[in-house]
DNA sequence: CGAGGTGTTGATTCCCTTCAATTACCGTGG
DNA sequence: CCACGGTAATTGAAGGGAATCAACACCTCG
């Protein structure tokens, strides 16, 4: 806590944000813009979107009045925002935490990263949840698991049916049928049910959208 | 950056982390638990579940070699992590990083709590998307949105019920129809199609699950 | 070899979507 | 003030995708 500088004039301290207005529908950024602030809601509110190359879209979260949004953990917003009423916002520069030589608390800094890893990691969860199908949940999981592996193309699933399930929000039986389709449509073959060769990459992570 | 000090033995060092090692469904924490840890994957698989009260499962996670997890906003641990084959893992005391002077390369500290706010958000959404029914997530989003409200039994829903659809990942007509039963079964009451009254909050919690 | 967990496959059911039509709402302009 | 147009929301009927129920195959291990 340093002390205020009363003889100082006010207008002489650095600003450390910018207050901006929104009307109902305008955008505040989009998906894939440089990911330069993050923004603190004063009144309104605040819709966080994706839209699949399809025209399918997923709304991950909405943000009202306190709410601090904009946070990501590459250099590009992963989602656009935007005001669904008119709305105040305040933008503040964000300095990018991971290159930053401060840690977070004493913590090692590479953990910061690691904390906004798992922010991408939930929404992609969610976005994965609540707009695809069975057979693109499955196709995203191996492209996953694939991303993962030592050998790309050779994926071993140190899990069961069920917690494949219990991640994508489907049934063991499901899992199963859609692997099995997986297999007849030639994008994957079984070296066990455990073990499984990726014959197609390509072709899973267009059908996991 | 502090240079190291040659002289000084290995063991006078102080440890700022514990190796342990796991088997196969061994559990590494309960939801519930003080979040004292977080915790860095060496060897192995690891997945983040919670349970609902009728015994539905949700898995939030995978965690494999390089991942670091157990990051809460709370005090403790919102879902339980599990080692899904032998693990080993080493264990980061986790100092209460909102609590903590020190800022985020140098944000206002009271970001910091954001950062973990979102990743609870996106976490609960991902888990009302993957576990639960219709009516289940109407019912979830109503209390949301009474949570955010000044009167906690009068809504103003600024967003259109495509919005919520996008957002519960459902379609209008389901929205529609779930928000039509919820007003039949007198747990809510229409003001306007914007606006409505929460006559049972309990009850609707109990509904959201 | 038998037991039990794990995984696959089939038949049926049901919840949600899709398609379609109607109604309510709200701002505009006559 | 009210007619008008367009979007938003509701409601109904039909279809589909995943769940449920059920049976069987497979693998591991005592």
């Amino acid at each position: 806590m340093r002390a205020a500088a009363p003889t100082r004039p006010a207008d002489n301290t650095p600003a450390i944000g910018v207050v901006r207005q929104f009307v109902a529908e305008q955008t505040i950024y989009r998906e894939g813009e440089r990911a330069a602030h993050f923004v603190l809601v004063i009144d309104g509110l605040v819709r966080s979107c994706s839209t699949f190359a399809d025209g399918r879209r997923f709304i991950g979260a909405f943000f009202s009045v306190g709410d601090i949004f904009g946070f990501e953990c590459q250099a590009t917003y992963e989602a656009s925002a935007e005001a669904v009423c008119d709305s105040t916002l305040v933008f503040y520069p964000a300095r990018d935490p991971v290159a930053d030589g401060a840690g977070l608390g004493g913590v090692p800094r590479q953990v910061l990263g690691s904390v906004l890893g798992r922010i991408a990691q939930a929404r992609g969860h969610a976005r994965l949840l609540g707009r695809c199908s069975a057979s693109e949940k499955l196709s995203a999981f191996l492209v996953q698991c694939s991303q993962r592996s030592k050998a790309r193309e050779l994926v071993t699933l140190e899990m069961t049916r069920q917690d494949i399930a219990d991640y994508l929000g489907l049934t063991v039986e499901t899992v199963s049928r859609c692997l099995g389709q997986l297999r007849r449509d030639g994008m994957i073959e079984f070296v066990s049910a455990r073990q499984l060769k990726l014959l197609d990459l390509a072709a899973l992570r267009a059908a996991s959208m």
